[in-house]
DNA sequence: CGCATATCAGTAGGACTGAAATCA
DNA sequence: CTGATTTCAGTCGTACTGATATGC
């Protein structure tokens, strides 16, 4: 029965991607900002570092771009990440418009924290999914991502 | 040449479920809300007109258990759609705490056009995708939103 | 000049909280 | 009294816009 009790979405937001993505994408939102905040950090932290571990000290809008954060953003978070030593700024002597982020050795352990902390999430996320169809999920999502990349 | 040019998201990034589905979650949110902007409509309006259309007349504690739609935001998105005669509210005889919110003729005919503009936004959403891939995802995308579906 | 970078202030819309009133 | 429903007022975090200053 459909409708045994009142709590059933309708058919058609049930077979609708672009609400399936949207409604998806709330646990994972939550279960990522709550873990996170549970260690204090942000979901901005974590891609800032990862970023610039991954590709070495970089200028605030090449990290923007990288991340897709917002550049007025990018200097709030940075601005946080610096104050508790993860992350040193400065100066660019060879383009002094440009603030060089690099990540210190205390920065480097707590990307480690925090890459354990969203291991944990994603388990809780995905947990009804194998790990076939996990991969499925990556492929798919990073395909339509791709796509709307760049404008 | 992995970052042959600096817009490149880190491996970390483009491979974590929790990025992938939040961060595909904004084009599609974007595609919806600009679609029907220009129709003079909003996400609620379609996500109600649905629900409604599909199950018949219901309360707003009910509408929103099935839209996820918080009840504070019923109210205001029920107004909308009554100011424009898409639906009828009247209190539940049955109950009187109750408004029963009832689909009109024109709603219907909103609910078509909306339907109309959402399934361009999927065709541009999930262009990348052949049929059976979205089939994969639509389906993925369910089971995890059933997980997660009620606290 | 045009263009990029960094910073700050503020906006828009969605999810959500808290409290009040009504009534089963 | 407990619990459900409707309503209003307001908060919170995110994405985003606009304006400004600086330097290429």
């Amino acid at each position: 029965m459909a409708d045994s009790h009142p709590h059933a979405a309708p058919a058609r937001l049930r077979s609708l991607p672009s609400w399936l993505l949207t409604q998806a994408s709330l646990p994972a939102h939550r279960l990522v900002a709550d873990n996170l905040a549970a260690v204090g950090a942000r979901g901005y932290h974590y891609r800032l570092l990862a970023t610039l571990t991954e590709f070495g000290p970089e200028s605030q809008a090449n990290l923007g771009r990288r991340t897709g954060i917002h550049l007025s953003d990018i200097v709030a978070a940075v601005n946080e990440l610096a104050e508790a030593g993860f992350v040193d700024r400065s100066p660019d002597p060879a383009d002094r418009r440009r603030n060089v982020i690099t990540v210190t050795a205390s920065g480097r352990t707590r990307l480690d924290e925090l890459e354990t902390v969203l291991g944990q999430v994603q388990e809780k996320l995905l947990a009804p999914l194998n790990d076939q169809e996990r991969e499925q999920l990556v492929s798919l999502l990073a395909k339509v991502l791709d796509h709307h990349g760049r404008p």
